[in-house]
DNA sequence: GCGACAG
DNA sequence: ATCTTGTCGC
């Protein structure tokens, strides 16, 4: 599919940054299409050895309906760009488009392992994605980056705002009862409610949706040699 | 200066 | 992110 280059990835942290406060203003944190009636969702994660920078990469889309996997795209890769709070799309998004140049058609929005909004300059990795990928896009992150937020009720769908500089940027969705939240943000072209109840819909049986734990598996599946 | 800090 | 076993609870 078509991916958009708005800028280098071979940047230092200073020009990352001001690409992030650039590229905010770009972002559309509503939605624009019917996601009532959508029929599959596509899901994305990067797994890593510790101290080294090979990122294993994959894609994985399934259908709505009942989760089940309908494609899976991966790569194996190498990054200079480190690891740095704020700046993981820089060090993590080349792979992950990389993946989508194979794909022939855009998914009908995207989840992936990280924050959308809720980031120090508005831009987190699932915002980043969206708009080179010109997708929606959703932020479903295991802990928090930026904001503070009250703990939502032990109910599955219960959630509170994360509030960062006076203003809302995102969620704290206990994804099912009993267990630690995890942290839902807009990325792109896509508003919160949705984001929120595309998330539910994907967790039947953990914390993670069900698109991302798949993506996950199959990762640390690459990362570790286990072709099973 | 100190603490916080997606993956 | 990864390193790691059993164990408590729904």
């Amino acid at each position: 599919m078509e991916i958009k280059q708005l800028h280098s990835w071979k940047v230092s942290t200073a020009e990352a940054s001001k690409i992030q406060i650039d590229l905010r203003k770009k972002l559309i944190l509503h939605s624009e299409s019917d996601f009532s009636t959508i029929q599959t969702i596509a899901a994305t994660d990067v797994s890593c050895n510790k101290f080294e920078n090979i990122l294993y990469t994959a894609v994985v889309l399934v259908r709505f309906s009942d989760l089940q996997i309908i494609n899976a795209l991966t790569k194996i890769s190498s990054t200079t760009f480190p690891y740095l709070p704020g700046f993981l799309s820089f060090r993590e998004a080349p792979a992950v488009l990389d993946i989508f140049k194979e794909l022939s058609d855009p998914p009908e929005v995207l989840m992936c392992d990280g924050q959308g909004i809720a980031h120090p300059r508005g831009l987190g990795l699932a915002s980043h994605l969206g708009l080179f990928l010109n997708i929606p896009t959703i932020g479903c992150a295991k802990s928090v980056l930026v904001g503070k937020y009250t703990n939502p009720a032990l109910l599955k769908g219960s959630h509170s705002p994360m509030i960062y500089q006076g203003q809302m940027v995102g969620a704290a969705l206990r994804s099912r009862s009993n267990v630690k939240p995890v942290f839902v943000s807009c990325g792109h072209k896509i508003g919160l409610q949705d984001s929120i109840q595309l998330v539910l819909h994907t967790c039947n049986r953990y914390r993670i949706p069900e698109p991302l734990r798949m993506a996950h598996q199959l990762v640390n599946k690459m990362r570790t040699g286990n072709h099973k």
